[in-house]
DNA sequence: TAATTATTTAGCTACTAAGCTAATTAACGA
DNA sequence: TCGTTAATTAGCTTAGTAGCTAAATAATTA
């Protein structure tokens, strides 16, 4: 099962962080490196189990090899998953301020 | 962050099933362990996993816990996650078939 | 109170994952 | 070709997780 893979992926902040930072831009394993307060092979690790879930691809463009998010895969994987636990729930949604509030008042 | 423990505790099949399970109806630890090929003591682990990261609550009842999906806890996380990925995605909505069938085919 | 049922906790083994440093591969530029 | 930069792979240590059986706790019933 995909979401097997994608859901591990899921389960390390660093590789949360890194999706996030995908999400606003395509980025060389530098410029991810460079983010973090960690070694250069621990991140190339992390972007490595990001791509064997499908969440990443990545292409060498000369010295550089650069990343970028499938948003496809995620969104899928999470609404898939989402479905199937909330069957009666409807396309999720964000839930409005003025609900949020209050429920904090309640 | 509470996201970090809902995320860990996706992290696994097998607690991806008990909430499966738990979307459908309230269940008692042993209801849900006679579902799987597992001790039942690995159940109750996975269950204070689940526990743990506010997915589910329990009571006891007599002498049986009962073990309730927390559905708010669930789409909360998925939807929260999936807008920081996604900013420009919308409502998650599960794609249509007529679109998915269109893209298989070509 | 003693026995039974439901569930968890304790203690163990085996496996996996995360991080590091050092070494390797790949591409570029003098 | 040689040196430099970018990135990965190898090898190691440490820590965490999953599963098991056995033992303990909690509530019910005879």
């Amino acid at each position: 099962m995909a979401a097997d893979k994608v859901f591990e992926a899921l389960a390390s902040r660093p590789r949360r962080e890194i999706l996030a930072y995908l999400s606003a831009q395509e980025l060389t394993a530098g410029e991810i490196a460079s983010r973090f307060a960690m070694s250069a092979p621990s991140i190339s690790r992390h972007l490595s189990v990001l791509e064997a879930s499908g969440l990443v691809s990545s292409e060498r463009q000369g010295q550089f090899i650069v990343y970028r998010l499938n948003r496809d895969s995620l969104v899928n994987t999470l609404t898939g998953f989402a479905f199937e636990i909330c069957p009666k729930a409807g396309p999720l949604k964000r839930e409005s301020r003025k609900l949020a509030a209050k429920k904090q008042g309640a």
